[in-house]
DNA sequence: ATGAAAGCGCTAACAA
DNA sequence: TTGTTAGCGCTTTCAT
């Protein structure tokens, strides 16, 4: 800037009119300081510009990884969501700082924004942290997190309707006639719990006693969808049905079907959840549970800009709905 | 820190010595003051501290989106991609601001640099816009790109090789006995472009002619595959095998095929290209070009550090190979 | 071992 | 319409 001050023959504050567009500025003058700045391929630098200013147009986004299973980024309903809030920070002008984080070290997670690099963060996955993030919130970090609503939650959390998308899937199972449904999900996280409690209502309406035999810890890894089929049949607990906290683990849990010679849907039904692109293609074609990818990101990139300017937030649960192909098997109409 | 240093009775002079671990503060003042700022939590202000050193740890990563399809980001190759570099950038320390950009104007993705915001730009994908880049390039902006090898590149390119891969697919496919191969790929681009030429290569090398009949123009979309097929369906030209530039197109180009009549690989063998994680879940398994997604992200962080700091730099074409599993056919041995 | 002062690149009062 | 000056939060020389 000074170099262009000092070609033009004016001082910096006039350079920075200009290029702040500040009518100030003598039209003639103006045009000269563009046409140099151009030329020069100058731009502000904005980290000064910040420094100044007080403001600061970058919003972190943070993706929790398991530590020890040392997992990387690997379940395309995860990728896809970040993808989404790429898109709608740029809509909004804002640029996106992206970190991984150890899930076991959530309370680091407003470094970004103690450090002045972000004016807030989203969280991607709440896991087993809802404390810790409880205690970022009464810290007033501006924070916005993808998971499920929790009892005497402080911070602001968008998250699908876990309990109803676990219904929806389960009601979907029972119409088909299936009796033995397999829970694929680790209770020990918030979202699957809640699926699980939608499901177990499900039946009860049904008067189907809740087998625990039935539910199989697994993590959201991909091998998850391995070992679920696997600790089935070491169970030899007989199943007619699975039903998968992801699509990933739905994936991968028929192909394992299939190589313990299990057709689905016909001897074993599967939904999976999240509804993510390849569902549609997959074979059997995947009934799942559709979340809303970029109504979140939208709604999360929204929900922190307002928690930023002081305006009024509150958690949302996005609609959930069934999105019916053949995993499941055909519904007769 | 002017808090810090006021309740710790010293200037920020010391207060910063304290907390950047110099040898100079005294040991009981230097405890003192790390006890007040953690207690404040508070951490250095990063985009002050850069302005005073003029240093900075931030990498840009820029994803090319194309415009007009106003496309959002789905293929799970480029997010894959996305994640190992997040990966690889951590590991080195670095931040990672994340940007897409559309793809008619790359010429603006060292807005970044530019502006001070980051050391140096990570662009995935050329597209058709290899002399822009040149330019970048040439104006001594540090730029590592995800890519083809092309002649005149003035910019270091990190990118499978393509042609090999081409030439292994296809005579994969050769020696199954297939003769009629349908190639899905954009030629407008120079990655599906070097990959026909080594699918031609290996078809000459079999006496068998090229017929342009068999090649299909399509995008990277996941609707390619399917528009692909029809495109075939609609010319009326037998084929029994499809070539598909990304598994994403071979996915979605056996859904369609399927639902066409046609049994993969029965009647038509597909192979892919990228060995995506779900390729080896998907029915039938992917035979497919893999490229080494880990290896590629840390081999542009690498090359772009290198690069920043003066020291040499080459482009690579990575070794590329052929995952053989179930879509192409089994292989007699 | 500590403080005073200058300056990184920028913008905004205030003055001219 | 333009320039002078101060200061955003930090680090570092130079003095003490």
């Amino acid at each position: 800037m000074a170099d262009i001050a000092r070609l033009a023959g004016v001082s910096t504050a006039t350079v920075s009119r200009a290029l702040n567009h500040s009518p100030l500025v003598n039209e003639e003058t103006r045009a000269r300081i563009l046409e140099l700045a151009r030329s020069l391929k100058y731009s502000i630098n904005v980290g000064a510009q910040n420094l100044r200013l007080k403001q600061n147009r970058t919003v972190s986004v943070m993706f929790p990884v398991e530590r020890d299973t040392r997992q990387h980024l690997s379940d395309p309903f995860l990728l896809a969501m970040l993808g989404s809030l790429a898109d709608a920070l740029t809509e909004q002008g804002f640029d996106m700082l992206f970190s991984r984080i150890g899930s076991d070290e959530l309370g680091a997670a407003a470094a970004p924004f103690d450090s002045g690099r972000a004016i807030g963060i989203i969280l991607i996955g709440q896991w087993q942290r809802h404390e810790q993030i409880n205690e970022l919130a009464a810290r007033q970090v501006p924070i916005v997190v993808w998971g499920a609503h929790l009892p005497n939650q402080l911070y602001c959390c968008i998250g699908g309707d876990n309990v109803r998308g676990g219904e929806l899937a389960t009601e979907h199972l029972l119409a088909l006639g299936r009796r033995r449904i397999a829970f694929f999900g680790d209770l020990a996280l918030p979202e699957p719990r809640q699926r699980y409690r939608g499901h177990c209502a499900a039946l009860e309406r049904h008067a189907i006693a809740v087998d625990p035999r039935l539910q199989v810890p697994v993590s959201f890894l991909p091998e998850g969808g391995v070992q679920g089929v696997l600790e089935m049949v070491r169970r030899g607990h007989a199943f007619d049905a699975v039903f998968a906290c992801s699509d990933l683990l739905a994936m991968t849990a028929i192909d394992t079907l299939r190589t313990h010679g299990m057709r689905v849907p016909d001897d074993v039904a599967v939904t999976g959840y999240d509804d993510i692109a390849q569902a549609a293609v997959f074979h059997p074609r995947l009934t799942t549970v559709c979340q809303p990818i970029a109504l979140a990101a939208e709604t999360m990139v929204a929900s922190l800009l307002s928690l930023i300017n002081g305006g009024p937030v509150r958690s949302v649960e996005l609609p959930t709905k069934l999105s019916i192909r053949a995993s499941a098997g055909e519904l007769l109409v």
